[in-house]
DNA sequence: TGCAAAGTTGCAGAGACTGCAAAACAATCC
DNA sequence: GGATTGTTTTGCAGTCTCTGCAACTTTGCA
C-alpha cells in the first residue's frame, strides 16, 4: 500500500498539521493571541506538546501556518518557468501561484486571521521572524536564474521584496472587506516591479 | 542643575543601554548568541536582569540595539523635508542620514555584529521582529507627506522596502570586507526606487 | 507475523519574559 | 541640609515557550 499520492502516515501527518494550525488560529481568534497557550492549543488538536514543537518552531509559526513545503515549491516554480521570462516575472508568478492556491484552500482560516491581525497587527511581522532559510533558498532560484553571482544583491532584494509585499498586503486587506488579498499582492509586487520612485496615481475608489 | 542637553538621570540611562546592547554584542561574538544568557548580558553590564528587560524587550533587540528614538527621529526628518522633495527622497535620505551617524558612532559594535551575523543570519530579520511600532509610524509620515489615504499601500510599502533595503545591504556586507555598509543600503534603495522588474546591470568587480 | 522506520509522548529542565512591590536614587522645594 | 516627590533599579515569584532525550506506539513492508 503504497500509492503514488499519500500514504496513511502522510495523510496522518497533514490532518495533524492542519488541526494544530486550525485551532491556533481559531482560538487566538476567539480570546485574544495571548490568551491561548500552546498547552491549549496542542488539547484542541487531541495531541500532545510535544507533537505541537514537532510541527511548528513556534507558536508565532503555527498561527500563519508557514507551509515548510512552499519554498522549495516556489523554488522550483522559478526554475521551471520558461526562458524567455524574466527573473522578476518569474519569481512574481511563482509568489501569486501560491497565494491562490492558499487561500483557496484555506480562505476559511484566513478570514479567522485577518481577525487576529486586525488586534495585533504586529504579529504578521512576527510570523515572518524565521523564514531566513526560504529565503536564502528562493534568494538562490532567483540568483541562478537570473546568471547573477551570491554577492549580489538583487536576487535578495527580490525575494524579500516578495514577502514585503505580502505582508503590506495583508496588513491593507485587514482594513476593510472590500478588496481580494490575491490582488493586493499583486499590486505591491507590481509596484515593486515598477519602482517606489514615484507616488503611483490614486487608484480609484470602489473598485471595479 | 539642569542643563538643556542631559540630566544626571539621562545621562545614566543612556550609559546603562549601552553598556547592555555592548555587553549583548561582544559576548554574543565571543561565544555564540545562544550560549549566553540574559543573566550573563546584565551581569557584564552590572546591572540586574529585570533592568535588561526595562531597556530591551527581547534579547533579539539588544542584539541590534533598536533605538526608540530612530523612529520618531526619522519621521521628523521625513516631515521636516522641504515641500518639493519626493516622499521617495525624503524617506531615503532620513534613512541614510540615521544609518551614517549609527555607524559614525558605533562602528566597532557593527563589527561585533558583523561576526556574529556570519554565524547566524537568521538573527537579522528577527532582529526586525519588534519594529511594527516604528514602521506604522514612519508610513504615516510618508502618507501625510504623500497625501494619501490610509488605505494605500505606497507608504508602508516604501518603509518596509527601507527595513528590507537595510537587511540586505547587512547582509551582503557580511559577505566582505570592501564595501561600505551605507553605500550598499543606497544601493539598495535605489534599487526599489527604479524597480525590480529587471536585472540591474552588473556592478564592475574591484570598485573605484 | 515480525522487523525497521517514523511518529508520538512524557518528563525534566533551561531560559526568556512579566507584574508587583520594596528599596535606592536623583531632582526639587523649603 | 532635610523633607518631598518622581524615577529607576532590583528581587522574587511565576508563567510560558521551547529543547533533548528515551520510552512507547503506529505504520510500512517482507
Amino acid at each position: 500500500m503504497n500509492q503514488p499520492g499519500e500514504s496513511l502516515r502522510d495523510r496522518k501527518k497533514r490532518r495533524t498539521r492542519a488541526a494544530l494550525e486550525r485551532a491556533t488560529v481559531r482560538l487566538a481568534a476567539e480570546r485574544g493571541y495571548d490568551h491561548v497557550t500552546v498547552e491549549e492549543i496542542a488539547a484542541e488538536a487531541d495531541v500532545s506538546v510535544r507533537t505541537f514543537f514537532n510541527y511548528f518552531a513556534s507558536k508565532d509559526e503555527a498561527l500563519i501556518g508557514a507551509d515548510p513545503e512552499a519554498g522549495p515549491r516556489m523554488a522550483e516554480r522559478i526554475l521551471a518557468a520558461p526562458d524567455e521570462v524574466t527573473p522578476f516575472e518569474a519569481y512574481r508568478s511563482s509568489v501569486l501561484a501560491e497565494i491562490t492556491d492558499e487561500l483557496n484552500n484555506a480562505r476559511d482560516l484566513w478570514l479567522l486571521r485577518k481577525e487576529v491581525l486586525m488586534q495585533r497587527p504586529d504579529l504578521l511581522l512576527r510570523a515572518f521572524a524565521n523564514s531566513a532559510e526560504s529565503e536564502q533558498l528562493l534568494a538562490n532560484a532567483v540568483g541562478q536564474r537570473a546568471g547573477l553571482p551570491e554577492s549580489d544583491m538583487y536576487p535578495r532584494l527580490l525575494v524579500a521584496a516578495g514577502s514585503t509585499a505580502f505582508r503590506c498586503a495583508v496588513t491593507r486587506w485587514a482594513l476593510d472587506d472590500n478588496v481580494a488579498l490575491g490582488d493586493l499582492v499583486g499590486e505591491a509586487l507590481d509596484l515593486f516591479g515598477t519602482g517606489l520612485a514615484h507616488v503611483p496615481p490614486h487608484h480609484r475608489e470602489g473598485g471595479s
